[in-house]
DNA sequence: TGTACGAACGAACGTTCGTTCGTATTTCAT
DNA sequence: ATGAAATACGAACGAACGTTCGTTCGTACA
C-alpha cells in the first residue's frame, strides 16, 4: 500500500525487476536479523548494513521499521494459507487434511526458520491497522484449521468432551514453539517432523497404534 | 548474589522486612510492564512510575536492567521446580504424575499470568551469566518431565516409535503458548484448562475415552 | 548532641535509536 | 542531447534510552 508509489508508468520490466528484486533482497536481511536478535533490537542500522544498503536508502522501500516488519509477517502468513489452500484441494477425509495442514506448516518454516520466528516471536509488535490486516489472515488460516479439527472430532466416539477452540489451540502451540527448539537439518527431516508431530495430536502419548494410517515417509 | 551487600551488620529486622517488601513490589510491577510491552520496550522510567518509585530509586534494588528481569525469570522458574517436586512426592503412576506436571504448571502461571509472559516470551532476553543460570533450572525442570514422559512411553504398546524429546517438546509447547491466548477467568477454570491439555497430550483427537481416567475436576 | 549510613531523589550523562533533509548519480523517454 | 523521475547516500535531527552523579532526608547508635 505504501511501497512503490500506486501510480503505475508500466515502467520497463528491467527496472521493475530490479526493484522487486532489492525489495525481496532487503526483507530477506531484515527477517535474519530480526530472527537472530528480535524485532526491537533490530536496529535499521544493523538491517541495512547486512543488505548491503546505507541507512537512508532503506526509507526508499519501506516509510517506517513497522511497515517492514509488515511486509515480512504479511508476506509469509499469505504464502502459508494460500499453499495450504491448493493442498487441500481433493482432499476430502479430514484427518488426511490435518495431516496435510501440519505438512504444509512445516515444510514452509522449515525452508524459512527465520521467518519463522519473525512471524510466531514478534506477532505483537506489529500495531494499528498493519496489526489488523496480519491478524486477518492470521483469523483465516485458523478458521480453516479449525474446521479440520472440527470434522475430526465430528466422527470421534462420544466420550470426554474436547474443546474445539483449545484442541486447535494445542495444535498451533506445538507448530508456533517449533522456532524454539527445531534446527532443520539436525536429526529430523521436516516431513518425519510433521508425521510425528501429526501422530501426536491425533493419538497422544497413549494411542493405540491401530488407529494410525499413513505416517511413513 | 548482587542484591543486598553481603557485608552483614545484623540489620533490624524491621529494616529487612521492608526492604524485601519493597524489592517484590517493584518486580511485581515491572513483571506487570514487560508482560505488557515486552522487555526491550519496557523502559527503565515505566517500571519506576509503575511502582511508585524514582527511576534512580531502581538501582538500589539491582544493578542493572537484565538484573532485573533476571530476578523475575530466577524466581518463577524456581518456584515453578520446587512445587512441582513436592507435588510428585509420593506419586507413582506416572501418568498421574504427568497430570500433576501439568496442574502444578497452569495453576502456577494461571496465578501469575504476567510471569508467564514475562518468562515464556523473554527466554532469550537474559545473556551471559544470568542466560546460563536460569537455563540451568529450565534444565533441570525439563529434564523432570521427560523423564516422566519416557516412563509413560516405556508402558506404552509397541506401535510408531515416539521420539521422546519430541514429545516432551510437544507438551511444553502446548504449556508455554499459554500465555498467548489464554485469559484467567473467562471460560475455563485452570483446574479444567489442565486437564483438558493432559487428555489432549495422553490421548490425541482419536484417542479413545476407554483409556481416560480421573479427568473430572 | 554529633556521627554514620542506607534509602531515595532530581538532574544530567553519553549513546543509540528511527527518521528526515539536501544533494549527488543513474536511468530513460523524448 | 536534455530534462525529469527514480535511486542512493552522507549528515544531521530530536527523542528516548540505561546508567551515574551529587545531594538530601530520616533514623539508629555513640
Amino acid at each position: 500500500m505504501f511501497d512503490r508509489g500506486t501510480g503505475g508508468q508500466g515502467a520497463s520490466s528491467d527496472n521493475r525487476e530490479s526493484y522487486d528484486d532489492r525489495l525481496n533482497h532487503i526483507l530477506a536481511a531484515a527477517t535474519d536479523v530480526i530472527a537472530r536478535v528480535g524485532y526491537e533490537k533490530a536496529s535499521m542500522r544493523q538491517v541495512a548494513s547486512a543488505a548491503g544498503v546505507s541507512l537512508a536508502g532503506m526509507y526508499h522501500y519501506f516509510d517506517s521499521k513497522e511497515r517492514m516488519l509488515f511486509l515480512i509477517q504479511f508476506r509469509a502468513f499469505s504464502a502459508l494459507l494460500s499453499t495450504l489452500k491448493e493442498k487441500l484441494h481433493g482432499v476430502d477425509d479430514p484427518v488426511e487434511q490435518l495431516r496435510g495442514m501440519v505438512r504444509n506448516h512445516v515444510a514452509y518454516f522449515a525452508a524459512n526458520i527465520a521467518a519463522l520466528k519473525a512471524c510466531s516471536h514478534e506477532l505483537d509488535s506489529l500495531s494499528g491497522s498493519a496489526y489488523e490486516e496480519v491478524r486477518q489472515i492470521r483469523r483465516d488460516y485458523y478458521a480453516l484449521t479449525r474446521s479440520i479439527v472440527e470434522r475430526i472430532l465430528a466422527q470421534r466416539p462420544n466420550g470426554v468432551a474436547i474443546d474445539h477452540h483449545l484442541a486447535t489451540m494445542c495444535l498451533f502451540s506445538m507448530l508456533n514453539w517449533l522456532y524454539r527448539w527445531y534446527q532443520p537439518g539436525r536429526r529430523r527431516s521436516p516431513a518425519a517432523l510433521a508425521n510425528q508431530i501429526s501422530d501426536q495430536f491425533l493419538n497422544g502419548l497413549l494411542g493405540s497404534p491401530a488407529t494410525r494410517n499413513g505416517s511413513t515417509g
